[in-house]
DNA sequence: AAACGACAAAAAAGGGATTTCTTGTCATTT
DNA sequence: AAATGACAAGAAATCCCTTTTTTGTCGTTT
């Protein structure tokens, strides 16, 4: 019984060429977690997940750059538990690369958080037309929205 | 009884300047929704949340030019009807303005969507451990249509 | 007040050249 | 096979300079 994949069958398996493999790997992107006694990689099932994952950000081009970045956090999260991969999603959009966790949405690069619902806004200004009874003549405000474009 | 909030009533509110409020609505960024007789602006509540959202991107960092885009898209939510709001939330990252509308997720300036969960990565490589269980050699074939440019 | 116009400083976007990073291919070694 | 090393083409990032946007401040006008 074997403890994990060749750097062939991960290739396979990935879609990744094994030129890639290596080059992760000598670069730190991605480094098999086993190896044999002989000193040969041996991917495990993390890796190939990440491989996937990795695979999926080049085809949407995200540059390898950016995935090096993104799997630092995504690392972060992978480790946990095996329910979190459940919550866990990707979003990518043609500069940046979000990781979902539950409610939460994390910059995969800056690993920042920044989420505000609209609405909070509409409430904040909703919560400014009532009070200020004032002047009879300044507010009193009107309800309706006919958007602009 | 007035219906809008002046000009100062809007800069108040929001926390923009008179001389922003002008050059928005001069550029098309956010035009009053009413006039006064005299020509005057009167801005609405939808405008008035419009302006806190663009003030939270700009104190985020993010752009005028970005802001014009997103809040195009942004605009196409909004005057869908009351409940979507609560619905709706915005994520700022460095780059990047995502719409989130319930479960989907809509990049602010191109519109496209793009996320993927990782468990389905996941899944998928499991589904690849136990299947191959043959010649105690290597797989024969590979699964992947192969090489990308 | 609010709108306008003008001038200037600050911020952001664009463009082009340069440097660094990735990947394929091939040969050699373990 | 897998790991290494080397050469080269292509992709991406970085830097620097120029152009465009934004915003503040002043004066005038309505």
């Amino acid at each position: 019984m074997q403890s994990g994949f060749t750097r062939q069958q991960a290739s396979a398996l990935t879609g990744l060429s094994c030129r890639q493999l290596d080059y992760w790997r000598k670069t730190g992107l991605v480094i098999p977690q086993q190896q044999t006694a002989g000193g040969h990689s041996r991917y495990g099932f993390i890796d190939l997940v990440v491989l996937r994952a990795a695979r999926r950000l080049l085809d949407a081009d995200i540059s390898l750059q950016r995935i090096r970045k993104c799997l630092q956090s995504l690392a972060r999260f992978l480790p946990a538990s095996k329910h979190p991969l459940a919550e866990l999603s990707l979003v990518v959009t043609g500069d940046v690369v979000l990781v979902f966790h539950g409610e939460r949405a994390f910059d995969a690069l800056t690993g920042q958080e920044w989420v505000f619902p609209i609405a909070e806004l509409a409430a904040e200004v909703e919560k400014l037309q009532q009070p200020p009874p004032q002047q009879g003549e300044l507010f009193t405000a009107e309800k309706h929205p006919g958007v602009r474009a």
